[in-house]
DNA sequence: TCTACTATCACATTTGAACTGA
DNA sequence: ATCAGTTCAAATGTGATAGTAG
């Protein structure tokens, strides 16, 4: 783990500076080509996304989230051992963003310890009710974090925020590994996986229809523990019902993370362009203060920052290094990622939607 | 025929209720 | 009555693979 603390002179007040914790598992992964299982009850991610903060002001509260985006516009195929472009992508399912249930909570506690979204999930089942990722398998995506300073979920919209990603964490969503290399790295570091490896006999004549005991307490607990309401039950904070029952819905003390997944009505997100990228840089500073106007009502489906405003929100884009997509698919790519407002033709950042808000 | 997806398997790990003792 | 520590059963998560679907 290369975590460079914040020196003290670079400190800065109004600045927040993120940092990718497992960032070296992270690159592993990566120089390989990260695959991520996709499942239609969810599956974990792994690595997973651990991150941790400095430089929040400690007595106010931050709401930390987490959603997908999709790192280009294709569709891929593994053949011949490798990634080949296998056409354009399909349309974004519904987009979701992941609220760490913490939220909301104080700048210090933040900066306590590293926030772990281990029990954030990733799904392929686009009717999911359990707030999971929705994401289409084989497709690439990257995570995005967002910091907004807000008392409430439901005041999210109102503040600024800064948003944060890293190169190393783009993926593949497979809904079976496809590279045994990954598989092979996966085992090595995942002890989940141990147990049936090692387990030797693995007889598919002893298959029997779900013999094994419902889903029950733990599994109940869980689900309690996500902001999980219909979709249609909660449009954002227009009714005060909804802002006081998700607020009875945070559960006071987790040990981890449970989903408060947002659903946003925006499903169209364009591709990234390539832009070069510097794999030395783990963390990324930025300003606090983005001169963010907070509320339009047309735009609260989109990604609500100006587009001038991003180059100070994301210092970093992302990597394709997916040895796939070759030159030759993608005519725009040197191996680096474009920020999209630099060309007349690219999309705008506010089309990545963001918390549109049917809270879960 | 090919490719992608799903259900199912066994076991290590995690979790938390129940218990014990101070 | 409360708290801390321990135990242990149940739940969970995992990759592989046969079967299924398109």
């Amino acid at each position: 783990m290369s975590r460079s603390p914040p020196a003290a002179d670079s400190y800065q007040q109004g600045c927040i500076r993120m940092t990718l914790e497992n960032a070296d598992l992270w690159k592993s992964f990566h120089s390989i080509g990260t695959e991520m299982i996709i499942t239609k009850h969810g599956r974990r991610m792994f690595p997973h996304c651990s991150i941790s903060l400095s430089a929040l002001q400690p007595f106010a509260n931050y709401i930390i989230m987490m959603d997908m985006v999709p790192a280009d516009s294709f569709k891929y195929k593994w053949k011949k051992e490798q990634w080949e472009v296998a056409g354009k992508s399909e349309p974004q399912p519904p987009c979701r963003t992941y609220m760490h249930p913490d939220s909301p909570a104080p700048g210090s506690h933040w900066m306590k310890q590293p926030l772990s979204f281990l029990r954030m999930k990733l799904t392929n089942n686009t009717l999911d009710q359990h707030g999971h990722i929705i994401l289409h398998s084989m497709h690439r995506y990257y995570p995005r974090f967002h910091v907004t300073q807000a008392d409430s979920p439901y005041t999210v919209r109102w503040g600024p925020f800064q948003t944060f990603s890293f190169p190393e964490t783009t993926f593949t969503a497979v809904t079976a590994y496809q590279n045994p290399k990954i598989t092979k790295l996966k085992i090595d570091h995942n002890p989940f996986a141990k147990g049936f490896r090692e387990g030797g006999t693995h007889s598919h004549s002893k298959r029997c229809r779900s013999n094994r005991s419902p889903p029950a307490k733990r599994a109940t607990l869980d689900r309690e523990a996500l902001c999980n309401s219909p979709p249609g039950l909660q449009r954002m904070p227009s009714t005060s019902e909804s802002v006081e029952a998700g607020k009875d819905q945070q559960p006071s003390k987790e040990r981890d993370l449970s989903a408060c997944s947002v659903e946003q009505e925006s499903l169209h997100a364009e591709p990234l362009e390539l832009q070069e990228y510097d794999y030395s840089c783990e963390e990324q500073m930025v300003p606090a203060s983005v001169p963010y106007q907070p509320y339009r009502s047309q735009e609260y489906a989109r990604f609500p920052l100006p587009s001038n405003e991003v180059d100070a929100v994301h210092t970093l884009v992302h990597p394709p290094h997916h040895p796939l997509a070759t030159a030759e698919h993608n005519p725009q790519q040197h191996g680096y990622y474009h920020h999209p407002h630099h060309h007349s033709h690219a999309v705008d950042w506010s089309q990545y939607p963001l918390f549109s808000y049917s809270c879960w």
